[in-house]
DNA sequence: CGCGTATTTGACCCATATCAATGACTGTGG
DNA sequence: CCACAGTCATTGATATGGGTCAAATACGCG
């Protein structure tokens, strides 16, 4: 993959109309002009090498961002001073919303790998989003459609097994590879299986064992953080096997 | 079994300036004017008798709704038809969030007991907050803080214990009658023990030994859906004591 | 190349799901 | 108002998923 971002300081204009994730970032009935309006309320992208943070928790809230190339993790240290990992985000992704409530970012945000982010001026971005319903709804809906998801999602995994949680999980980022024109079969996830098992609620040593129970029965192959997915039906049966244990006949 | 059309004849237009919520459904800062534009957009009160449903899963979504007595519980069945209790409605929240991005509704949403509520048209709360700011911003805050914080609990259940997910849940219940003025220490909770069992991934045996638990360490005291909490400190210790299991020393 | 970290594998056992049966409420119709 | 039926809650016995501890190996980074 090439370098998609443009030059700092050259012409951010059409730096979103350009940009290959646009149909993830735009409404897609926006008039060149008011794009060109959002584009222009674009900062400069941000660049960020493995392991540095992009956003300290309880950080105040100005900006939304927009994972270009990467990923990165978010980590919510709690009263308790137990750090949990409780959000990824792939390109594609929008990043804080969870932080226009609060006022404050709820947690530290890490690249997990060298990664690139547009940077959107929360403040220039609503005074926009008033005089265009387009854009209001476009993000209302992101907001709202992005945090049902995760809720979902983590309802779920609730009363799931291990071997359903991890198989739900691996399913879901390849769900979201193959909606961004990745392979959804073969990806790389550059979390630690102790970042996957915060993540899930599992130990490292539980994600480990079931991984490699699954290749044992062929449904994937992994190396390192190499997943190569050989029997999505398997796993999605995996997946939605109901309830915590399996009933005995 | 849904009659979401019951009305009850009520001068609608001073219906919020008066409510005994409206610190938590008005911006603090609305100018009576404001309010009452407000105002004037909120239908007729909705009043459902026990078990009767307000609005049915993939319904379109049209309104959001404030619970102003009773309370409700949201059902998702998934692909795979189990049905999970995936949300619960105390007075004073908001109903619909979670229905904005998608365009429907995501679940069943059923009456505890006898409840009320007041409805909103988004579609004109929509117009409306494009001229208010402040009611944009109030509305778009507490859509994200919300959403924020329920998926902040479910991680926190997700590495826990049996015993410590019920005391987390509980002194989250007791926070929110606090915060509505209620007391925090006594208060009725109209969800059966499968319900509470649902929506915490526990089966309904381990709510009731777990609350039988509680009670013979004097934590607290249950009679059928009565809650008196003896010893929040010691339940706030439970709740947050650290990962799945208690490490042995 | 070597050190620190991540991963894998194994042994053990506890928390909690499952299965089962009884008792307490709740509401409905005679 | 009582009897009955259905739901809900309680309690016990048992099996097992997965957390904990431990140690060896592989990997990646400086």
């Amino acid at each position: 993959m090439s370098n998609p971002g443009k030059e700092v300081g050259e012409s951010t204009v059409s730096q979103c109309l350009s940009c290959y994730l646009k149909a993830l970032c735009l409404p897609p009935d926006l008039s060149p002009d008011q794009a060109g309006a959002l584009g222009r309320i674009v900062d400069t992208p941000v660049r960020l090498e493995k392991r540095e943070s992009l956003i300290e928790q309880k950080a105040v809230f100005r900006h939304l961002f927009v994972v270009r190339t990467g990923s990165l993790k978010q980590l919510t240290t709690d009263a308790r001073s137990e750090m949990l990992v409780t959000a990824l985000y792939l390109p594609g992704d929008m990043i804080g919303f969870d932080a226009i409530g609060p006022g404050y970012y709820p947690g530290t945000i890490i690249a997990l790998e060298t990664s690139s982010l547009c940077r959107l001026p929360f403040q220039y971005l609503d005074e926009l989003s008033s005089r265009l319903p387009i854009l209001r709804h476009h993000l209302q809906r992101n907001i709202s459609k992005t945090m049902q998801e995760e809720r979902v999602r983590l309802h779920q995994l609730l009363s799931r097994t291990a071997e359903a949680r991890l198989a739900y999980f691996l399913l879901g980022i390849a769900d979201s590879f193959r909606r961004r024109g990745f392979s959804a079969r073969h990806f790389r996830l550059a979390l630690s299986r102790a970042d996957i098992g915060s993540y899930l609620g599992l130990t490292h040593e539980t994600v480990g064992r079931t991984l490699a129970a699954y290749q044992a029965q062929q449904l994937l192959y992994v190396s390192g953080r190499d997943y190569h997915l050989l029997d999505i039906v398997g796993l999605e049966r995996l997946a939605s096997s109901t309830g915590r244990r399996q009933k005995r006949a």
